[in-house]
RNA sequence: CGGAGCAUAGCGCAGUUUGGUAGCGCAUCUGGUUUGGGACCAGAGGGUCGGGGGUUCGAAUCCCUCUGCUCCGACCA
């Protein structure tokens, strides 16, 4: 490619509404353009970027034996109502009316629409195990887009859909995606972690998901510090503690605790360790419980884990925290001042909080709290489960070593769906004694768009975007100084920029006229992250040389130009 | 959806408090000088001041209303 008939949309200021840095790059290096709120336009240098992330895709999900199909982005309502999942994705889905008033929906993921295909398509059990995949656009109304691509309403997702007879089948492919997600993400240049995971409003058992290891990651992930163990912290198990628990030392009392209402104002006024603090944490229980609230206590200095929480009989999902005012109606105090002693409603511990003694805990009456609780003497222990969030120090949930904790970027996610769907859609096929039997699915997911600003916030510097040679939109830059004064300069450029592409490579010929100074062509090569260049100047044709450089290093190489070839293809890693 | 804020040229912003004929930097176009790190000089083009309504002799500025966007909290690739 030509600089002089490309779009290099490139700016030097960075538009004020991003925030992290990849967002920034993206825009700043020309790759997409906000149109609307979670909508965003890819231009050149950002398609480029995306094909070559899905041609990676492709080519690995081909080699694991599946097969590419292409679904409609329109799907009619009543597919979904079919599954039953209207309701729980209601408020991300878009939908809309044709002209005959039929409700649709905007595709947020294809588990109905595949499994529609698969009802009709498959009817015995040889056809199986298959795996259908599809590269295409989906959209989720997002309660809050950010981030840029990050987190955009609309993105691309490579989603595949696998059908079997069996468990075993199904766990077979399921280890046979997750061997062709490494690959992929080992070929994309990440650094990532396959972790346990929740499956959230796609359903199933068993989960994965492939997270990319940077501190603008939404997700926390916890790993043992001396086994394989990775889990998200959502799913992550807070073990029971071992060991006893103290006797008590002092009697409890009633103490006068105006203006504290949170953990932190108990433990700076009354100096209490946060260690012996509780929080009591009211919300709304479930219709089956029979119950209006549901307390949930953890240790001061733990968060509530929502999705352990819901999973809970007794409360309602999804988790919501109760009213102020219904609180104060049935326990007659106001959240801060709440705790188990005299709690008129029933009550869950988190596992933790069953060896605490002389612990401090709202007193069910406005500014008083209780001072030295012991379970059994002064309240007893209600129900029992793992609520809060495993924190960093926490045993490993497989018994080796400690948890650790890092921020990471959801790019992939792989699930067992069993037979949820086939179930819901009456999915069968025959099996060897001619019954019919509800096929088992898996279900693996890619963001594509989002792998590419996962990218960026691995490979950056202060110049801008740093490309792992796989995706970079141009794997060459040649950058010819001064060519409208040297003929040879412009001569020696072509012949390169020709052999290169002859040999394969997508390079970037930078033959912007004599207004683009060299300083400008340098910092845009830079910006777009363009991974080797070669700068062609007078000063080194008289020595019969051309300059290398490696976009990640700081040295550059004098080479011969009979070499230039030998030298790309030798720093090329793909 | 709750809370906070913003909306002025392609981008980044000033001007709004105290109403008086819309400005700066970058980018763009023309001419010239320059050329190994986002050049310089001279000139030029480009704005329904987010939309609608109101107050006023006069509104970017004051009032009402609508819309869009961003940030902070409950969802996911």
């Amino acid at each position: 490619m030509r600089a002089s008939r490309y779009l290099t949309a490139t700016v030097k200021e960075t538009p004020a509404d991003a925030v992290i840095t990849s967002h920034k790059l993206m825009l700043r290096a020309g790759l997409i353009r906000k149109l609307a709120s979670g909508l965003y336009s890819w231009l050149p240098t950002g398609r480029r970027v995306l094909n070559k992330v899905e041609k990676i895709i492709r080519e690995e999900m081909d080699r694991a034996g599946a097969q590419e199909v292409l679904m409609p982005t329109i799907q009619p309502a009543e597919l979904w109502q079919e599954s039953g999942r209207i309701d729980k994705m209601e408020g991300l889905m878009l939908t809309m009316k044709d002209r005959h008033e039929r409700d649709f929906v905007y595709g947020p993921t294809h588990e109905e629409v595949i499994t529609d295909i698969a009802r009709n398509e498959l009817t015995s059990y040889k056809q199986l195990p298959v795996n259908f995949y599809q590269i295409q656009t989906k959209f989720r109304d997002e309660f809050r887009p950010r981030f840029g691509v990050m987190r955009s309403r609309e993105f691309i997702m490579k989603d595949a859909y696998s059908f079997h007879v069996d468990q075993q089948c199904l766990q077979k492919e399921y280890d046979n995606m997750y061997q062709a997600y490494c690959r992929i993400f080992d070929r994309l240049g990440l650094n990532y972690r396959a972790v346990l995971a929740d499956t959230g409003a796609i359903g199933g058992s068993d989960s994965h998901e492939f997270q990319v290891l940077a501190e603008s990651g939404e997700d926390f992930i916890a790993y043992s510090d001396s086994s394989s163990y990775a889990a998200n912290i959502e799913q992550a198990e807070a073990l029971m503690p071992t060991g006893e628990r103290a006797a008590p030392t002092a009697d409890m009392a009633l103490v006068d605790t105006p203006d504290t209402k949170t953990i932190d104002d108990l433990v700076e006024r009354f100096n209490i360790p946060i260690e012996k603090t509780i929080k009591t944490l009211v919300v709304e229980a479930s219709e089956e419980s029979g119950l209006e609230l549901i307390a949930l206590i953890v240790r001061g200095d733990h968060e509530l884990n929502t999705i352990k929480a819901e999973k809970l009989p007794q409360v309602k999902t999804p988790l919501t925290m109760a009213d102020p005012d219904h609180i104060n109606a049935i326990i007659g105090a106001s959240p801060g001042s709440l705790g188990p002693v005299n709690l008129p409603i029933p009550f869950i511990v988190d596992r933790t909080v069953t060896l605490m003694s002389d612990f401090g805990g709202g007193a069910n009456i406005d500014d008083k709290h209780y001072f030295n609780i012991n379970w059994g003497r002064d309240v007893e222990l209600g129900d029992v489960a793992d609520i809060r969030n495993v924190v960093e120090g926490d045993p490993s949930p497989d018994g080796q070593g400690t948890l650790k904790i890092v921020k990471g970027i959801e790019v992939g996610h792989i699930f067992q769906l069993g037979d949820t769907y086939a179930k819901a859609l009456k999915a069968e096929v025959l099996d060897q004694s001619g019954k019919a039997k509800t096929m088992l699915m898996g279900c693996y997911g890619i963001g594509v768009t989002r792998v590419v600003a996962a990218a960026i916030e691995q490979h950056n510097d202060g110049n801008g975007i740093i490309w792992p040679d796989a995706i970079a939109p141009f794997q060459v830059g040649i950058v010819p100084l001064n060519a409208h004064k040297s003929p040879e300069v412009m001569e020696v450029a072509e012949k390169l920029y020709a052999d290169l592409q002859a040999a394969g490579f997508d390079v970037l010929l930078d033959d912007r006229d004599k207004k683009t100074s060299p300083g400008v062509k340098f910092a845009d090569m830079e910006l777009q992250g363009i991974p080797h260049r070669i700068v062609v100047s007078d000063r080194g044709l008289a020595e019969g040389k051309l300059e290398y450089k490696a976009r990640r290093s700081e040295e550059k190489v004098e080479i011969d130009i009979a070499n230039a070839i030998s030298t790309i293809q030798s720093a090329l890693t793909l």
